[in-house]
DNA sequence: TTTTATTTTGTATTATTGACACAATAAAGC
DNA sequence: GCTTTATTGTGTCAATAATACAAAATAAAA
């Protein structure tokens, strides 16, 4: 679709959001040993924010945030969970006099029919329910908006500056993560279907920031019994291959449901 | 104030509400070994509801429920933290013929100017931030609202049946009591300034649904060294008087962010 | 002084964790 | 084959924590 044509049907759509809420996703993604979150940037401005949308009237918000993950990653079954909803009066566009540059930069370049009714939308005070998602990396295909003229994965380390209180909704999922980290589907979301154990160590460690024993880790790991070991591959070096493992999903989430201990 | 000035000026503050949004709070109190939660019965109907309330245009969503939960109990100073986002499609009051009858019930027996007006307000759809609070029941004086003809407290295991998806609400604090045990200052806020160790254990033992061993359960939080102990009292039996403990809460908060362990 | 129930302490047992290390294994290169 | 290399499966040891039970010390009231 042209810009022209997605301005005009997103000026339609407006009529049919709840107004005054809206969701913003914090998309996880895992690669050699980084975590990175998924961000736009908007169109001929140097501003970068979380993929974030609106409510449709006849939608529940977990239904939009799966909307929005959805949009931005071309990926459906991926798991998706709220973690806080954000109602600071801070939350509005005309905080800052940059915010209100921002927004007339962005209405100059758009092409809607009726401007000002899209700039009143902007200038709502949102109530914004955050939510997170776990995904493989090399699954999804960023795809930007129509506000946006980049999506693409940020290392969580190295972030820019981001929209409002993007960063301070970044930060409470990491540090949720820390804390949930023995409770949720971390290895079998962020991996792919086939990994080695040094992968989930990995992982564990990119979201613990420590360092964790190689022997212990893989006695616990499997002491659980929800990975199933599989024919050896991962050639290519002078080396003994490392297994491949995957979960055994069902005994995997049950072991969850009681935490994998400290 | 009457009941029809209490309306007239409700009708008022309609405007001054950001639409769709509502907070929902879930009071816990401890008594004599069981928890217990603030409730609210309709004017006239056999309705029980959660305190709820909304959001001024003009004030954060905290805000908002710190003000319901001061509205309805007296105190400030309270513990008082969000716990999820409800925003199902199921969250309307004409979802059911019961709700839509009860709702004609209330604008009968009130005294408003522009009843087509409040009708419309209350058939929106919302969507509620819950929030849940820790307080010594012996604090509060529980006041209803003008809606309500009591405001009361009920053990969380009898309660009667709740509007929209208030029980699920309760459902889901306690199990998140549960979880974070060891990161809330449950002792502090439930208790009065002092107690026995029997009270403290007691509450633990009503959260987590299980007895405790007493040797052990003194060790452990004696070992955390933020119990002061106090010239003894509490007397009037037949035996050795328990010991009068109280929070120094420097060190109990330093504690709880470690966590009190398993 | 006796009764009563609380509080303190002890102890034996069993798990859990962390740090370190070694032998077995298998892929690749020669 | 034999060597090189890094992975993998185990083993150990000490330190720490959790669990179950029980005896002894304590103090209030009768």
């Amino acid at each position: 679709m042209t810009d022209e044509k997605n301005s005009l049907s997103f000026e339609k759509e407006l009529d049919r959001f709840l107004p005054g809420i809206s969701v913003d996703c914090v998309i996880l993604g895992y690669n050699e040993g980084i975590l990175h979150t998924l961000v736009l940037k908007w169109k001929n401005l140097d501003v970068w924010s979380l993929p974030g949308g609106f409510v449709f009237k006849n939608e529940s918000i977990d239904n939009a945030a799966y909307r929005v993950l959805n949009q931005r990653t071309g990926l459906e079954n991926v798991f998706l969970k709220q973690f806080e909803t954000f109602g600071g009066m801070n939350r509005v566009w005309n905080a800052s006099s940059k915010n209100q540059h921002m927004m007339q930069v962005l209405m100059d370049q758009m092409h809607f029919d009726n401007q000002h009714k899209v700039k009143n939308w902007f200038q709502q005070r949102f109530i914004s329910v955050g939510y997170f998602a776990l995904l493989n990396m090399e699954d999804a295909k960023p795809i930007a908006d129509f506000l946006s003229e980049e999506c693409t994965w940020k290392r969580v380390d190295e972030l820019p500056e981001l929209l409002l209180d993007h960063s301070e909704m970044i930060h409470k999922v990491l540090q949720h993560l820390r804390n949930q980290i023995n409770y949720l589907p971390i290895g079998k979301e962020l991996l792919p279907k086939k990994f080695t154990m040094m992968d989930l160590q990995s992982i564990h460690e990119a979201i613990l920031q420590k360092s964790l024993d190689r022997g212990n880790f893989q006695r616990k790991i499997l002491s659980l019994k929800f990975l199933k070991r599989h024919e050896k591959l991962m050639l290519g070096a002078q080396n003994k291959a490392p297994y491949l493992y995957s979960f055994n999903e069902k005994v995997y989430m049950k072991s969850l449901q009681k935490g994998l201990g400290a």
